[in-house]
DNA sequence: TAAACAGGGAGGTCTA
DNA sequence: GTAGACCTCCCTGTTT
C-alpha cells in the first residue's frame, strides 16, 4: 500500500493548523473562558476580522453541497464571472473586514461564534470536535454534547438548562441563512466558508491551505458518508472551485465585499 | 427501539 | 413604541 507522498505534508499541514488554533489562547478553562469577541484585545479583534481569499482550498473540501444554500447567496454565485484566467502563482491576499456590527455593534454572542469557540479551545475536546478544520466541518461528541450546551445556555444566562436538542435546532436555523448547515452524517455540521474566514480560521498561510484536486478526491474518497450528499456534489465542488479560484481579481474582491455586507446585514 | 434529525410555531430578549 | 433578528422552548413526526 503505498501513500501520496504529499500526505505527510499535508498531514503535517493539519497539524500546523490544528497547533494555530490552539495558539490562541483567549480561552479559559470550563465555562469562564468565554469571553465575548467583542471584549477582546483589539489587537485579537483586528486578527479576527481579517479574511483572507485566496485559492480553492479555501473552499470545502467535503461534505456539504453548497449551491443547495446558494439561494441565500444569490448575488455571489450565479453572477460570478468566471471567464477570467487566472495567471496569477503568487496568493494574493485579500483583507476583508466585513462590517460585522456597525458603530454601536452587535454584541449579543451568537451561537456559531460561541462554537467557533468551542472548537478552538483544547478544553472543549471532548464536547465538540473539528472533522476537517481546513472545510469548516464539526462534530459533537455523542457523550458530552450536552454538557456543551449546557455551558452555551449558561453563557447566554437562560434560566433553563440548555440542551443539545435546542441547540441543534438553533444550528438548523443556521441552515435557513447558511451560516451553518448540517452534514449527512451523525452531529455533524459545517461552517459557512465565509463564517469560518470571519472567525478566523483562514489564517493559515496558503502553502498551508492548497490541495490539490487529487488531494481533494483523496478526501472525498475518506469520507464516503459524504459522498451521497444531495445534489451533485462534483458540480457544486466544481462550481465552487471556479469560484474561489477566480477570487483573486479585485472585481471578485469587491463583489465579494458587497457579499459580506449583505450576509452581515443579515446577522 | 433509541437516538438523532427536521421543522412548525409561539414567545422572549435585544438592538436599531 | 415598533420591527426585525436571533434565538429559546415545546412539540410532533421522520429518519437512521
Amino acid at each position: 500500500m503505498s501513500l501520496d507522498p504529499d500526505i505527510n505534508q499535508h498531514f503535517q499541514d493539519a497539524i500546523d493548523v490544528i497547533q494555530q488554533h490552539s495558539h490562541n489562547a483567549y480561552y479559559d478553562p470550563e465555562c469562564k473562558y468565554f469571553e465575548t469577541l467583542g471584549s477582546q484585545p483589539s489587537s485579537l479583534q483586528v486578527q479576527m476580522s481579517y479574511h483572507v481569499f485566496a485559492h480553492q482550498s479555501d473552499i470545502p473540501a467535503v461534505g456539504y453541497d453548497w449551491s443547495e444554500t446558494a439561494h441565500s447567496w444569490p448575488q455571489v454565485i450565479p453572477d460570478v464571472s468566471l471567464s477570467h484566467s487566472v495567471q496569477n502563482d503568487s496568493p494574493h491576499f485579500y483583507s476583508i473586514i466585513p462590517p460585522q456590527r456597525n458603530s454601536k455593534g452587535r454584541k449579543k454572542l451568537r451561537l456559531y461564534e460561541y462554537l467557533h469557540e468551542a472548537l478552538n479551545d483544547p478544553n472543549m475536546g471532548d464536547s465538540i470536535q473539528w472533522t476537517d478544520s481546513s472545510s469548516g466541518t464539526f462534530h459533537f461528541i455523542s457523550k458530552n454534547k450536552e454538557k456543551l450546551a449546557e455551558c452555551w445556555g449558561q453563557r447566554k444566562g437562560n434560566r433553563k438548562t440548555m440542551t443539545y436538542q435546542k441547540m441543534a435546532r438553533a444550528l438548523r436555523n443556521y441552515s435557513r441563512t447558511g451560516e451553518i448547515v448540517k452534514v449527512r452524517r451523525k452531529l455533524t455540521y459545517q461552517f459557512n466558508p465565509d463564517i469560518l474566514h470571519r472567525l478566523g480560521s483562514a489564517q493559515v498561510p496558503m502553502h498551508l491551505q492548497r490541495p490539490s484536486a487529487q488531494d481533494d478526491a483523496h478526501s472525498r474518497q475518506e469520507s464516503p458518508s459524504e459522498q451521497s450528499y444531495p445534489g451533485s456534489v462534483a458540480a457544486a465542488a466544481a462550481d465552487w472551485h471556479s469560484w474561489y479560484g477566480h477570487y483573486q481579481l479585485q472585481e471578485d474582491y469587491d463583489l465579494a465585499a458587497s457579499f459580506t455586507s449583505h450576509s452581515s446585514a443579515k446577522l
